[in-house]
DNA sequence: AGCACGCCGACT
DNA sequence: GTCGGCGTGCTC
């Protein structure tokens, strides 16, 4: 008889263990091993642990060959992966150049990705003298290096036992109740009248029995009456102790008032109705800011839930204010699940299980909320569709849109992708009818008037006072503050960021690691490079020519800040950046205080374009418009467009008639002369063009190669042979552009050089791609690293 | 990833 | 001679 043996992917993430391992699955655990679940299973020569999961089951070979290993452990009471998400991992490896075990991962909370140690013991009593101490055992991860290396020559003299273990870091919270066993006993329970507390508790039990409760936590009780005396009452048997597992964010749904439906106008309603009758094909809503796209997706996921389904919500991570999610909470009420980075990783899991539960309905979160493992999906939209933070760009660099493209066919959900300004290749497949388009041209609030947007050429107003303040602008701050209104001001950081130069050679200190000047951190007097993470302090006179003249250039947030407080000295200003922003529910406090009127200017980068509304602002400022527009990337006019459309729709969305104002190098740049125009068509028509011509999405496909290594002629060689390759493997149609450096051409020690693809249509261009990664096993490649990033939104 | 195997130089 | 350095290959 054959037994059935398990297919487990490893966590493993390599080429050569990109593959389901089989395992013997353990008598006991026959009944209760699925597919899906989390497993550890021994591993290598060592034998240590690892988690895998399983994927399937199969019968047992014939073939005899080597002994089979057996599972270890079993994790799961009921899979954790569901077989959508599983189908879904297969379909991801083929366009995703990542491995299978990245890309499940990446569908989980981290909390259930177990971290793995090491536990040292001793015979020898020299040495647990010597290093143990008191203790029995140590946590290899919990030396430091030397000790670490230490230990692992004593294991190789033998003299230490080291046992591998892998542990799911998921701890469940839990709370210990009482509940209250005999009602009778409580009643009838003579107790001494010198018992004070006893008597005390007794009559509070009593007196909570009558309204009808009949349950407490066990930490309420011990602090009101000590625990000597609820154990007395536990041990008479009148109350019984319990754990019940808890949901850490608890009761942030009672504050929310709800709310009701609004009444849609008739571009809202056309489009609802369009989106609530065809699941066909994903629709495109384009509509200007406060058009009421929200209102919009409110409804429609109304809708799937009346019809029992479920919905998801994506919205790019900086846009995931408290003020955005309370409106889905007003809404939805319970059934609202909120993802987002800020979370801690329990809180995560607590909200990945009230999605798995099936408590949540409606899942509202950024990227990697489009894996949330909802049944019977009935809407999923995608806000702020262009947006570059909806692709990862880590392993597995998977685009959220493509995700829920998949997605909706599964479920034969409707799929909504809403913009302002949608992505090129979006609005293309609307064009073509791959999409369906729906427009929103109007402004829901009646009296809400479009920006008057006006232009200054920095080339004619150069202040001589400040390198990044035009006396116009200037003078137009001063104005609102005098008339008690508040401004807004953005620093496109794209970039640009602040550096220190000696004034009389010109040395601008870089990074040893990676070639890059170090960004000037004001707050804590140091250079950071923000590729690889190095410090180092601020010196005094410059390395180079000793000279004392170091100036410190550029217009960070900060240094801007500064220089505003210098030149509006009377004036109050907040700060928003991701400086400022670091801590939980500083964004938060920062709005609220901006919005209560306790500071006239606020300063900040993009974050401060996203969904704002303040009535008493009425002056908009850019304060560089342009510095995106000259990054080597096709996309940077799209960019730089989407940018100020968006800066643009955050004035005069009140009654008070709003002013944007754009200090920018180039005022004849098609990309700023046309969001001042609030002209998308416009741009799109023109920006096709510009595709068009010189082969770029939406007219082709992209893939980009990067090919990294420590030595650069290394790299160049490599890079030429891998053009080589692919271009043996493509059809004459495909371009392969490179290699070329890329525009930070050394960052942690190694070279970078990259290769771009662009195609239309290469049947051979899958297995080409894996033939590249298959060079990095020869030997001679060990070194070499290479990230495949198919359809790149970065060029950095 | 992490461990064993194996092939070389510097030492008791 | 052998201890230990790292380059190479394999993991059900």
């Amino acid at each position: 008889m054959s037994q059935k043996i398990a297919q487990v992917i490893v966590d493993v993430p390599t080429m050569q263990t990109d593959k389901p391992f089989s395992y013997r699955i353990p008598e006991e655990l026959a009944d209760l091993i699925q597919i899906g679940m989390r497993v550890h299973v021994p591993f290598g020569r060592g034998n240590r642990l690892m988690q895998g999961f399983i994927v399937g089951f199969a019968d047992e070979k014939e073939s005899g060959g080597q002994e089979l290993k057996s599972i270890a452990e079993v994790l799961d009471f009921d899979p954790v992966l569901n077989r959508e998400q599983l189908t879904l991992a297969d379909a991801m490896r083929e366009t995703v150049f990542s491995y299978k075990i990245s890309i499940l991962k990446a569908m989980l909370p981290n909390l259930l990705n177990s971290s793995y140690d090491k536990i040292l013991t001793t015979e020898d009593k020299a040495i647990a003298k010597q290093y143990f101490g008191a203790e029995q055992a140590l946590h290899f991860s919990s030396l430091d290096e030397s000790k670490q290396a230490l230990m692992m020559k004593l294991h190789r003299d033998g003299k230490i036992a080291v046992q591998y273990v892998a542990q799911s870091k998921e701890s469940i919270k839990t709370k210990k109740r009482l509940a209250l066993a005999d009602e009778n006993k409580l009643k009838t329970l003579a107790i001494a009248v010198r018992a004070k507390k006893r008597l005390a508790l007794q009559d509070f039990l009593q007196t909570q029995n009558q309204i009808g409760e009949r349950a407490w936590d066990y930490t309420d009780l011990v602090k009101l009456y000590s625990r000597d005396v609820v154990k007395f009452f536990v041990s008479e048997g009148i109350l019984t102790l319990s754990e019940v597992e808890v949901s850490r964010a608890q009761g942030y749904f009672d504050t929310i008032a709800p709310d009701e439906h609004k009444v849609l106008n008739s571009e809202q309603e056309a489009a609802y109705q369009a989106i609530i009758s065809s699941q066909e094909k994903p629709f495109l809503l384009e509509g200007v800011t406060g058009s009421g796209k929200t209102e919009v997706y409110l409804q429609v996921i109304a809708h799937a839930i009346s019809q029992g389904k479920t919905a998801i919500m994506l919205v790019p991570e900086i846009s995931l204010t408290p003020l955005m999610t309370n409106r889905f909470i007003a809404r939805f009420g319970e059934h609202v699940a909120i993802m987002h980075s800020g979370l801690s990783d329990g809180e995560k899991y607590d909200e990945w299980r009230k999605i798995k539960s099936g408590k949540a309905k409606v899942v509202v979160g950024a990227r990697s909320a489009i894996f949330a493992p909802l049944h019977n999906i009935g809407a999923i939209i995608i806000d702020e569709e262009h947006e570059t933070s909806y692709k990862q760009d880590s392993n597995p660099r998977y685009h959220a849109r493509d995700v829920a493209i998949w997605r909706a066919k599964f479920h034969r959900a409707a799929l909504v992708l809403g913009s302002a300004t949608p992505s090129l290749e979006t609005r293309a497949r609307a064009q073509q009818n791959v999409y369906q388009l729906l427009h929103l041209t109007q402004r829901a609030s009646a009296q809400a008037e479009i920006p008057e947007v006006e232009i200054l050429d920095m080339r004619k107003h150069l202040n001589d006072k400040s390198a990044s303040f035009s006396e116009v602008l200037l003078d137009k701050i001063s104005e609102k503050i005098a008339k008690g209104e508040q401004v807004v001001l953005m620093l496109n950081r794209r970039g640009y960021s602040s550096f220190i130069m000696c004034r009389d050679c010109g040395f601008v200190p870089e990074c040893p690691n990676c070639d890059i000047s170090l960004t000037l951190h004001m707050d804590t007097k140091t250079l950071n490079c923000h590729y690889c993470g190095h410090t180092t302090g601020i010196p005094h006179t410059c390395p180079n020519c000793q000279s004392k003249k170091i100036r410190y250039y550029g217009s960070g947030t900060q240094k801007v800040e500064e220089e505003l407080s210098e030149l509006l000295p009377e004036a109050r200003i907040l700060r928003m950046d991701v400086d400022t922003t670091k801590k939980k529910g500083a964004h938060e406090r920062i709005l609220s205080s901006f919005g209560a009127g306790e500071a006239d200017i606020l300063l900040g980068t993009q974050m401060i374009a996203k969904g704002l509304d303040f009535p008493n602002v009425t002056l908009v400022g850019v304060i560089n418009a342009d510095t995106a527009l000259n990054l080597p990337d096709f996309r940077s006019s799209e960019r730089t467009f989407q940018l100020l459309t968006q800066v643009a729709g955050r004035a005069g969305r009140a009654d008070k008639k709003g002013e944007v104002l754009i200090q920018t190098f180039n005022p004849d740049h098609y990309a700023i002369r046309l969001a001042q125009a609030h002209d998308y068509e416009g741009f799109y028509q023109l920006e096709m063009d510009f595709r068009r011509k010189l082969n770029y999405p939406p007219y082709f496909y992209t893939v980009q190669l990067v090919i990294s290594h420590q030595d650069e002629e290394e790299v160049v060689k490599k890079s030429y042979e891998i053009m080589a390759l692919l271009k043996g493997n493509l059809s004459e149609k495909a371009r392969v552009l490179g290699p070329i450096p890329k525009p930070i051409a050394r960052t942690h020690n190694l070279y970078h050089y990259q290769l771009l693809i662009k195609y239309r249509f290469e049947k051979n261009l899958e297995q080409a791609l894996n033939q590249v990664l298959d060079l990095t096993q020869v030997p001679d490649n060990k070194k070499l690293r290479i990230i495949i990033d198919n359809e790149p939104q970065n060029f950095m």
